[in-house]
DNA sequence: ACCTGAACACCGTTCAAGT
DNA sequence: ACCTGAACACCGTTCAAGT
């Protein structure tokens, strides 16, 4: 980071923010510091706090970041015939995404973060899991699924997909000796839990 | 904690494990410290590094600790008539377990404390994982399964459980609407991937 | 309005010195 | 062999003072 030419900076949020994002990826959330995020933007210690109201704050805002990029991951999934196979395209979509970007994902859902306060940060993960809801009632209009409540169905889907996510970043599946994919993991556990649809490789019907 | 009589504490390691456990518990593994865990024990800030090599040895004590006694809480899983049930009576034990010691659990699957050096460790969670391999492997003699590789099966079931727990620990299910406790949802989903068992409130057949 | 410099209370870790 | 005290490099955060 060169020397700024003026005593302000002009557009230290974003500066700050930009700085964190890339620190998160080299350092992870762990070693992640405020006092290096302001280093690499050229300030003070202290400048960042004309800004961000502690650092909670600023990882906050990394997160919502991460969640609207996820968001759009999800959305972007393509309309298949089936809203079953939609949904088993979106589950891949967000084991990949979060694979590509371990520590982003780390710091989403991280103790650090969340709290009410950061109103940005809860509505961007909201709008993240309005995409999954949506496609779930899609495919429920059209009676493909076997838990009827979407709220249950939801919440299961997404607890498969988090902890395949979370399991593959720790390294705990491999540890395991688990060699599948987490992403085939991921669509294979999908695919039986939304009722069949196109049998994956390592499924039998029965 | 009640100034020691002699100068050397006689089992410190024991003391720091325990005010390890406790301050977890009070604190979270966020605003743990190891000075803070010296201080409790009644001993300097440098004392612990004759019993543990880092911070990250102590915790990595504890999160064996963790692991051994999620390992025995799924063990005492009783035999059922068929496999498939005692998988969703283990998995119930599984989040529940971990609802129950959320700070634990956090420390256990935390990034801070897997590092292959840590032996102990290693084998504990390798432990604790093979109950649940061993179950699975008793339910696929009885030809009960739609997933036939067994090491395949575990990581999607562990995923569940995982993913489960930590959303729920984390308040994103609560937040998200999900109303349905988290044990039932794990229970419900671990239903399903085993391949049906008994119908619970919410599923219907098709 | 924005940023600096100095300060405070706190870390994790190391090491010579004490018991 | 085990523990202390002092030290070092680093945090997060606050606040008066500078531009």
């Amino acid at each position: 980071m060169p020397p700024r030419s003026s005593y302000h900076h002009g557009d230290l949020r974003r500066a700050l923010t930009e700085a964190a994002l890339a620190l998160v990826g080299e350092r992870g959330p762990k070693g992640f510091s405020l006092s290096e995020v302001a280093r690499r933007a050229g300030v003070s210690a202290a400048a960042p706090y004309r800004h961000f109201t502690d650092k909670a704050a600023l990882l906050a805002r990394v997160a919502q970041l991460g969640f609207e990029q996820l968001g759009a991951t999800l959305a972007a999934a393509p309309d298949r015939g089936s809203g079953r196979d939609r949904l088993v395209d979106m589950s891949r979509r967000y084991v990949r995404w979060a694979l590509e970007h371990p520590d982003f994902y780390l710091v989403m859902f991280g103790a650090e973060v969340k709290r009410p306060e950061h109103v940005e940060l809860v509505r961007a993960s909201e709008a993240a899991l309005e995409v999954l809801l949506a496609a779930i009632e899609d495919a429920r209009v059209g009676g493909e699924l076997v838990i009827d409540d979407p709220t249950r169905l939801a919440g299961s889907l997404w607890s498969v997909v988090h902890g395949t996510a979370t399991l593959a970043i720790g390294g705990e599946l491999q540890q395991s000796g688990v060699v599948t994919p987490a992403e085939d993991l991921a669509a294979l556990t999908i695919t039986i839990l939304v009722g069949g649809g196109t049998p994956a490789p390592g499924v039998r019907s029965r």
